[in-house]
This record gives C-alpha cells, structure tokens and sequence, in this order.
DNA sequence: CTAATGTCTCTAGCAACTAGAGGTTCAAGA
DNA sequence: TCTTGAACCTCTAGTTGCTAGAGACATTAG
C-alpha cells in the first residue's frame, strides 16, 4: 500500500492532481488508514501513469474517461479505442496547421521589423491592419497540454 | 459613434468579450447615452481588431496589453515589440515541436492497432506503458487560441 | 404605443489544475 | 514517551479567456 506521497513520486502526478482525478471520478475513492489517510494498492499507480501518459500525448480528461472505461471492458473490439485515438490525431494535426500558419506570418512580421520606432514598427502594422496578413487563420481553442 | 453591438459586427469580437476587455482594462471605458449605454469612436474598432488579431496569433491577452501599452507611444524604439513577437514565435515553435512528436507516436500507436479486443489494443498498451513510447516530450500548458 | 430587440450589471461556469489556510496524523529521533 | 517536522486532510479560491444566464432598463421599428 502506498501513500498517496509515495503513489505520487511513483506515477508523476502531484499529490494535488491526484486528489482532483479521484474528486471528478476519474480515480476510485482510496482505501483510508486509521488516521483518515488514503492508501493506494499499486493498480492504482498503474490506472495514474495511463493517465499522465494520456494527458501527455493531448487526450482531454474526457477522453481518458472513455478510454479507461473501454480499458476496464478488455474483451470488447478496441473499435472505440481506436476511434478516440484516430480523433486526438487529428486534432493534433489541424493544430499543427493552424500553428504553422501562425509561424509563418510571426516570422514574415518579424522579418520586416526594421528596427525603427514603434510608428514604423511592421509588427504593429500587421496586427493592426488585417490587409498586411496573409494567412487566413481557421478557429480552434486551447492546444494540447504538457 | 457605435453601439457596443455595431462595434462587435464590426471588428468581428463578441459584445460579452467587448465587455470583457474593458473590465480587464484592456478597453478603455466608453462613452455612455444617456440611457447609460456604451458609445464608442472608430479608434475603439482599430484597438479591437488589434486585439482580436494579435489574440489569433496566439497572443496572450498580457502580451497584447504589453503591446498596445507600446503602441500608445510610437516615437520609442520598436525593440520591445520585437521582442514581445519574438517570444511569441518561439512559443508557437516550440508548440509546433511537441506536437509532431506527439503526432509521431499517435499515428505510430493507431498505425500498430490490429482491430484485435481491447485487451491487445496497441494504444492501450503504449497509453498504460511509457516504455512502448519513443517521443520524450517536454513540457508545456496551453496552446494557441482561435 | 407597443413589441421586439438591444443593452445593462452581476454572477457563475468551462478545462485542468494550482495554491493556500488551518488543522490532523505519522514516523523518527532524543 | 515526548516532540518535532514532514506529510496528510478538507475546503475554498485563483488561474486564462472567455461564455452563458438572470433580471432589469433602453432603444427603435411599425
């Protein structure tokens, strides 16, 4: 049994991020000692380290809430798991994109700031005038974590 | 002048976030009608569209304040704005770094799926065990909005 | 004049945590 | 055994950049 300290050190995850994954139900509710303290068996480090693994290659919570409900059925096709991979994937590649287009015009920007005074300034004269940019941005909100 | 709903057709911005940036004292305060209402010039559309693309750049809304506190007085040198977009470019490229390695192992994990059970996924095998991982990712909140 | 739309303020919510207050429990050393 | 100090507990509030809703007032078209 492991503290949550120790489970802590042993997946990665703070002690805070721990107790916010069993808070939305991400986590089970521990085992508790005489004192009141959470006691964790090592699944649990396991269940964490799928976590942070996940969080790391940009899966939402949400996503890591399918994708640990599909891992608990394990006789099921992993059609699902697949699907919720294939899905992250193009998330990640309409991020690049969109963030190469973003390069793009940064560098141009910064490429034609001559040095001068802020008047002249191509920065300000881009960001200030929608004609002076090339790229046509697409929408898209927060980028992947970690 | 306009009202805060021609403004935002205008410049393209929400109302809410109109009044959003105000609060946040990115926005001067407006004018008001008489009925108390918000009253703005043509110069509050060119300071919106400013913001709004600075902000799809990838701006955050501090750098952006930094920025038009800089535009406020255009006769200094333009060496801190530059540097501000300077800083943003390295932001997105280092965005764009972490996710093509998140990219390459996505695509190597959904490439290697053999539409077996769960219990054989791939994915579910490189999710739960960081040694079937190649990429090193580093580390890094929040990308790019819009 | 009335109805519809626009606007006002204020509060609360989203993701995915992080930080802090104020108190309890545990393990180790004297 | 006592004491110190680290680790733990719960709860609340803060972060970023907005968005949504309530309930009330203003404006405008017909």
């Amino acid at each position: 049994m492991l503290t949550i300290g120790k489970l802590s050190d042993a997946a990665g995850v703070k002690v805070t991020t721990i107790r916010y994954y069993e808070q939305i139900g991400l986590l089970p509710g521990a085992e508790r000692s005489a004192g009141n303290q959470r006691l964790y068996a090592r699944t649990a480090q396991d269940r964490l380290a799928f976590i942070r693994h996940a969080r790391e290659l940009g899966f939402t919570l949400e996503a890591i809430r399918d994708l640990l409900g599909l891992t608990d059925r394990p006789d099921q096709s992993c059609a699902e798991v697949d699907a919720i991979a294939r899905a992250q994937l193009h998330a990640v590649q309409g991020r690049i994109a969109r963030l190469k287009a973003l390069e793009a015009e940064l560098e141009r920007m910064v490429d034609h700031c001559a040095g001068g005074t802020v008047a002249d300034c191509r920065v300000v004269q881009v960001l200030g005038n929608h004609k002076h940019c090339a790229a046509d941005h697409g929408r898209d909100l927060h980028g992947v974590s970690e």
